[in-house]
DNA sequence: TTTATTCTTGAATGATCGCTCAAGTGGGTA
DNA sequence: TACCCACTTGAGCGATCATTCAAGAATAAA
């Protein structure tokens, strides 16, 4: 997942697979169909943990709104130390894979089922009173989806902690306006 | 540039260069250095050409922040019919490549330009007074250009027009928020 | 027309790609 | 010990990768 996660899909041979696996070609092939078979539990992996800690960083914090404001804020210590890559995986692979496909639906299966999430957090503010009653969550929900978009992809190249703390903390103050 | 933009730079071979560029293997050779230079010479094509849009459209334009907004509106009708892809070729380029070495300080280059260049229209904005006098235009520069950056990813995955416009609007609307 | 020069050609290069499979290995059962 | 079966091994498959270069074509100068 990893190896895929920082090279990307074409860019990561099964050689380099072999190596981090510790399998030899038989042994992947028996396990997994294919390359692309092993890349898409990779990213169901990858997809999955991301959703659960979103989910349980909602279920966690006592306002889901204040839950989202930390998940941008979050993002600015993206540093490529404890994390294999900055990117988000799902975001890289939508990028490198054609168009159309079974594996570009995984992909945006998954960012919808992500999106759905960050509407039930937003939902459940809307219940508590933390936005306005007539409120679009679905709406406001492909929207933070957006901010973490963009700062996933602002964390690949900006070298300045400085900068990238400001920019969440700008973008999570915005959040937090929308619901005042 | 648009074969590279389309399918990724890994995942374009010489042989489907060779198609588009109606050019053997020797003559390509010849003109570029490698398929790397050709690949740095399509994406210097593609910067050029996007700054100079976004250049054009603010000067040409009464107000710039008016400018930055229509900027952000036209990410709408990414229609895959007009141009070859929806997504931003520096973006999906930035990801493809490896976090160090001269391809990707020349997309960063890149990207940095164009944040000066959003930097500028801002600069220019609040000198007429459309945004405060005590404004950080760099910050809310890389704002913008975030919100670029999340749009951009949004429109290679969003088949839906209306939910894309939505989006587009509640961003363009929020930086006129900011202004006013 | 002859010569010099530049550009084009495409077969061929070695390397590497994803992938296969016959042979080998090791643990469990009788 | 003898047999079985699940799993692993790695040499090797054809295809394709980026790249090269000697030979030919085209163009310009003499």
């Amino acid at each position: 997942m990893q190896l895929f996660w920082v090279k990307g899909y074409h860019a990561t041979s099964m050689k380099d697979l072999e190596a981090v696996l510790h399998m030899r070609p038989g042994s992947i092939y028996a396990a997994f169909h294919s390359k692309e078979a092993l890349f898409r539990a990779a990213l169901d992996r990858y997809a999955t943990r991301m959703a659960g800690d979103m989910q349980a960083l909602i279920d966690n914090s006592p306002s889901p709104l204040a839950a989202l404001q930390s998940q941008l804020l979050s993002l600015a210590d993206l540093t490529p130390c404890d994390r294999p890559s900055t990117a988000c995986m799902l975001v890289k692979s939508l990028l490198d894979v054609p168009d159309e496909g079974d594996l570009r639906r995984f992909i945006t299966d998954h960012l919808d089922r992500i999106e759905r999430l960050i509407g039930g957090a937003l939902q459940k503010a809307r219940d508590r009173g933390e936005l306005e009653a007539d409120c679009d969550t679905g709406r406001l929900a492909r929207r933070v989806q957006t901010y973490i978009f963009g700062l996933k992809v602002q964390a690949q190249r900006e070298r300045d902690p400085q900068r990238m703390q400001d920019l969440c903390a700008d973008l999570a103050d915005e959040l937090g306006r929308i619901a005042a």
